[in-house]
DNA sequence: CCGATGTCAGTTCGACTGACATAT
DNA sequence: CATATGTCAGTCCAACTGACATCG
């Protein structure tokens, strides 16, 4: 039987980092679950809001607003466009772009999209309290804030 | 010039795990970095611990003890002792199993990765007081239990 | 035969890089 | 000419899966 003690993780299992890293990889376990109920990713979500809050744009433009690599959005966009939750037209006044632009059914995903969202937040957070919650994601912000305000 | 507005991150950046997922990548990289400063790697730094923690052992027993995966494991080791700082022995007691044991120069090299760690948990927090930190690592441990003890 | 061990090959995922053709 | 756009191929990493031979 060898010796004992299979209990897993060690002397690391304080350290910030690492309850930062195991955390977020629950919360993302939690989102991409929540968005594969409904069929989507991520990067669904990001494209449909994107074009939700700003309207149609180019994929170059759409990258820019919703931090999506212009070579992910080809394909974000395929599968959008499959779906027919987005339309993709070429632009008349400048023949290399594309107009994406949302469908009604893509509105009506944003809001199912919007709707797991929510959930799964609340999912992430249930041992905290409401006032645990909103100092949680004040420290957040104030540390991700610093460090996006670093490197690019 | 199409529309302006280029400013990336729309309606999801303030979601917790949006916080939290990017704030992770900052967290991840910066331990990356830090251990690269050393020629060494995550797993590596888990396996040096582990030994130092616990003493020789088997690589399935390592895998269950630091939570790396068994066929991690191999490649993890294969690097340790290209450079010398484990020793992988045949054990004379089970011939399936390799006795996995740290050298001097082994535990040197651990010291050092604690040191690098050390710093860049401060490089991590550093826009948050002490007081901060401590309420920081007490809601992420509060998360993580409640994850873990649900999910495997 | 069952189970544990070590090894290797292959997969999936997100994030990225490079090359390329086309259009401005 | 340089730049912007869309596309496709490939890379890298961590985490995992499957298959396999060996041994208890």
């Amino acid at each position: 039987m060898e010796n004992s003690s299979d209990e897993p993780c060690g002397r690391w299992r304080k350290l910030p980092s690492w309850l930062l890293t195991q955390t977020a990889n629950h919360a993302h376990r939690l989102v991409t679950e929540g968005f594969a109920a409904v069929d989507s990713r991520g990067y669904h979500y990001r494209v449909l809001a994107t074009l939700d809050e700003f309207g149609p744009a180019s994929q170059a433009m759409l990258g820019r607003r919703s931090g999506i690599h212009v070579s992910e959005m080809v394909a974000a966009i395929n599968e959008l466009a499959e779906r027919e939750l987005v339309e993709r037209a070429p632009d008349p006044a400048d023949r290399r772009r594309n107009v994406i632009s949302l469908t009604t059914a893509g509105k009506r995903q944003l809001r199912r999209l919007e709707k797991q969202l929510a959930e799964r937040q609340d999912e992430l957070l249930a041992p905290l309290s409401a006032d645990e919650r909103k100092r949680f994601t004040e420290l957040l912000s104030k540390l991700l804030d610093h460090h996006d305000r670093l490197g690019p």
